[in-house]
DNA sequence: TCAGACTAGTTTTAAAAACAAACTAATATA
DNA sequence: TATATTAGTTTGTTTTTAAAACTAGTCTGA
């Protein structure tokens, strides 16, 4: 039986990913490839204050890139997913259905 | 696309299982139905204290169920899954497959 | 029989993570 | 010029996690 190699599996999970608020916001900009702060803010259903750190936490991660520009004078901030994001998310899949497919069945 | 409600399904994970450590202790007794403390201990890689409070936790959700016993006049705690922790474990499952695969995908 | 060590946990404390409230800075509006 | 609005950040509180300290009982040998 492949149980410790299983366990083993969970405890190597990407807790920057696996936390389901990052995750909430990777799944988004997965989907659209970019996005500004106060749709994504609507989008997950965070607070500000709440979305902006965690998405300090991708950043420092590596996992996302934060342009701020202004339009009109009103600043904006585009938030996107690096290629290391997309990668920890490929991973974080890989592993998940590892794990999925062998607990429980 | 059905973005939202793939963060929606996100958002509803049950936090009890989706605890990493808590993840390995459901995955282990979905395995093996039973098992003594300090297997478990060894199995998952937890200090006994943190196992204990893992454990007080999911035994208040109502998803593992503790049995102290006397063997040889040495105490040993078997715990096991009920009913309604293998339920978890099987929504848990699903709602997880649904997000991986509409996830980046 | 009593000190020391071991087993099997639990309780307490400390660190980290998540969340929400308060604050900042800039622009727009009356 | 005062007031409101937008777009965030910083700070403080709560919750969760993990490790350390403690408890209670057993065994072993002097």
């Amino acid at each position: 039986m492949s149980t410790d190699k299983d366990l083993e599996t969970i405890a190597d999970l990407d807790r920057v990913v696996h936390s389901p608020a990052r995750l909430m916001i990777l799944a988004y900009l997965a989907a659209v490839d970019s996005a500004d702060f106060i749709f994504l803010m609507n989008q997950v259903g965070l607070t500000r204050g709440n979305l902006s750190s965690h998405l300090k936490t991708l950043e420092q991660a590596g996992y996302v890139e934060i342009q701020k520009e202004f339009v009109d004078k009103v600043p904006r901030t585009l938030i996107q997913l690096t290629e290391a994001g997309r990668e920890a998310i490929r991973t974080y899949r890989q592993q998940m259905r590892v794990i999925l497919d062998e607990l429980l069945s």
